[in-house]
DNA sequence: TCATATACCGAAATATTTTTCCATATATGG
DNA sequence: CCATATATGGAAAAATATTTCGGTATATGA
C-alpha cells in the first residue's frame, strides 16, 4: 500500500506507483484468480492459494479494496457471506501480471536448478 | 530473493519467481536506469536514484548480479571502480518494467488525488 | 450437544527489508 | 594535513510484512 506509512511510496515514480499495489505478497495471484470476472468466496479464494495464510488473504484484499482494484460485496447472511470481484482497474493490470506469468514459466526451469525446488515434487 | 529465507519462494509459481526477482523496493528502477545497455557506476546509478540509499542499492544490485539479472565489472583502481550492466536475462525483464511504467503514468492522477502529493512540488 | 463452516479482526510473535551509522583503503586537490 | 570521493560491508536500529493464534457470531448436520 502506498500510503499510511513512516516512509510513504513515491507516487510520482509511475514504476513504484504501480509496483506498490502488486507487490505484497499474494496480491498479483489473486488478480489472477479473479481475471475471468467472476466473483469469489474468501473461501474460495484461500482454497485456490492454499499456501497463502488466511490472514493475509484478509488484509490484502482489504487493501486491493481501498486501491479500488477489486470490489466486495457482502451478502447479511448467516453464516456470513461475501464476495470479491475484480474491477476494470484491475483488469488493466492484467497484462502485466500475463507477462509476469509468461516471463516466469519461461525461465522458471533455469533459476529452480539454480535454487532447488521448494515445495512440489519433493523426492 | 528467493532463498536463504526461512520461508522460501515457491519457485513452482510463475507469478511468485517473476515477482521475487523485480520486488524488493529499487530493482525495478535499477532495470529501467540500466535499461539502454549502458554500464553505470554505483556512484553513478545513486546520483540518479537520489532516495535510494547507497547501502540498498548496494544490496540490491548484488542480489540482482546473483540472479543473472545484472553483471559486474570491477576495476583494480584506486580509488576502486566498478559498473553495473544490464544482462539478456535482465533486458527480457523489460517489456514488464514497460508496462508497469505506462500503467503508472496512466493511472498517477488517480491515486496522487486519492493518497495526495508524496515528493514533489510540495506546495 | 458438538464439531464444522463462515468472514473477519485483534494481538502478538516472526520474518524480512530498509535505514542509518561507522569503518576500510587510497588518490586527488586545496 | 585534511576533506572528499570512491566501493563495499558489518552491525544495529527501525520499519514493514507475514504468520499464528484465538475470539466473534450463528446455521447446519451428525
Amino acid at each position: 500500500m502506498a500510503y499510511e506509512k513512516k516512509i510513504p511510496v513515491d507516487l510520482d515514480c509511475p514504476l513504484r506507483l504501480t509496483m506498490s499495489l502488486i507487490e505484497s505478497k499474494w496480491k498479483s495471484c489473486i488478480l489472477d484468480e479473479l481475471r475471468n470476472g467472476e466473483p469469489l468466496r474468501p473461501s474460495e479464494i484461500h482454497k485456490r492459494l492454499p499456501e497463502a495464510a488466511p490472514r493475509v488473504l484478509d488484509i490484502q484484499l482489504r487493501e486491493m479494496v481501498e486501491d479500488g482494484l477489486v470490489e466486495k460485496t457482502i451478502f447479511p447472511e448467516l453464516p456470513p457471506r461475501s464476495e470479491y470481484r475484480i474491477t476494470a482497474l484491475g483488469q488493466s493490470l492484467l497484462p502485466i501480471i500475463d507477462r509476469m506469468l509468461s516471463w516466469g514459466k519461461q525461465h522458471m526451469a533455469v533459476f529452480e536448478k539454480k535454487y532447488g525446488r521448494k515445495y512440489s515434487n519433493p523426492e
